[in-house]
DNA sequence: TGTACATCAGTGAACGCGCGTTCACTGATGTAC
DNA sequence: TGTACATCAGTGAACGCGCGTTCACTGATGTAC
């Protein structure tokens, strides 16, 4: 973008794509098939043909096809995080901020079902025995930090991972509820649910 | 079964199975195959294949691949509601029953992962307007009696749409996040969160 | 300013693969006479 | 009891398809002299 639009325009007719844009502009097509597709029904070939390019060209920016869907779905990662925070941070945080970050969560799934659900299944699926809260997803370490935050001093860190696991789990399954069509998305429900997140532990 | 052993293996011995087994065998295969790979990973072909049989054999059973995919489906869904009615009954019903029930939900789940998400991830998928609760599977118009039956009963139809929704979204969201390896998939959590189930509404 | 050259992001042809489905067929079964 | 026949669950060959990946290549770019 620094150069002028004449020789851009000359270079994107003759090479597609100038410097390492096409890494974005994979990825940037890849998430726009997300919208229409699930993730599993995505060919390398026809995000190449998206983009404008030839199915070998993603071959010099990832070094197979499952590195490109990785790509996309650290991209959603980030995403969502950055929803959550920005609602948490919206309400000033505590107990309200708690619900938003959660309204915040079910509606990044509902607007990006198939990104959300390849989020989801992409997991590193550590051995049961290991307590996942510990070295998890960014995402669980702010959960768990939140929930530290909003409980009662005296709350123990049993009682802190027991009510982190509640409230994701309340969320989440709101959340796949209605991404597969089970109950409504409807938005005072998920305001409602999602405030009695913290009603005990 | 009827027939002597004799000419039965002479009839399995020259066409594989006798009658209408095959389809039965089939849903069998499918279902084994299911717990080792996901649903979108299993092919017609594989199903016959280790069934013993040629690909184009299913056809006499199944007018298309989808067609044996939905009957696997359509297995999940009575072996669920079994399993939940068996686990509820086996206490008595009442609030414990319904403790119960999702216990049974979510340790379906972790047993038979594919066939779990098989059966959330084709449903109807009826639009947004509808009420869901009224016409929906099975499961959940047994769920909505159960929460029914355990409410006060000031409970207004209202309350109780929302508390079923409110309890299996907490059991749901538990069985995904457990069977994607975000949280340990732990009996004493399972019967924690399932029995806080019904804290309020 | 001009020329030689290394770099490297792109190309298109080709590969082998397993898929779902169709087709014409075969041969065992049970029934009618 | 024997024979002719309709039924129909199975067969194997063949189809067209799109896929992920490899290969040798091309040609624009920026740099060194």
């Amino acid at each position: 973008m620094t150069s002028n639009d004449n020789s851009v325009n000359i270079k994107e007719r003759s090479r597609g794509y100038h410097h390492g844009d096409l890494r974005t502009a994979l990825i940037e097509t890849g998430l726009s098939l997300l919208a229409t597709r699930r993730a599993d029904d995505i060919s390398l070939r026809e995000v190449a043909r998206l983009a404008g390019v030839s199915a070998t060209a993603v071959y010099r920016h990832f070094p197979d096809k499952q590195a490109l869907i990785a790509a996309l779905c650290a991209r959603g990662e980030t995403e969502l995080a950055d929803a959550q925070r920005t609602a948490t941070e919206a309400v000033g945080g505590g107990v309200a901020g708690f619900g938003a970050s959660g309204e915040a969560y079910v509606r990044f799934a509902l607007e990006n079902p198939a990104l959300f659900r390849l989020m989801m299944s992409t997991r590193p699926a550590a051995g049961s025995s290991g307590d996942i809260m510990d070295h998890s997803s960014p995402a669980m370490r702010s959960l768990r930090d939140d929930i530290a935050a909003v409980l009662p001093e005296s709350a123990d860190q049993q009682h802190q991972r027991l009510a982190a696991i509640h409230a994701w789990s309340l969320v989440h399954g709101m959340a796949m509820l209605m991404l597969d069509g089970m109950i409504p998305a409807d938005d005072a429900l998920i305001r409602s649910i999602s405030a009695s997140q913290f009603v005990r532990t």
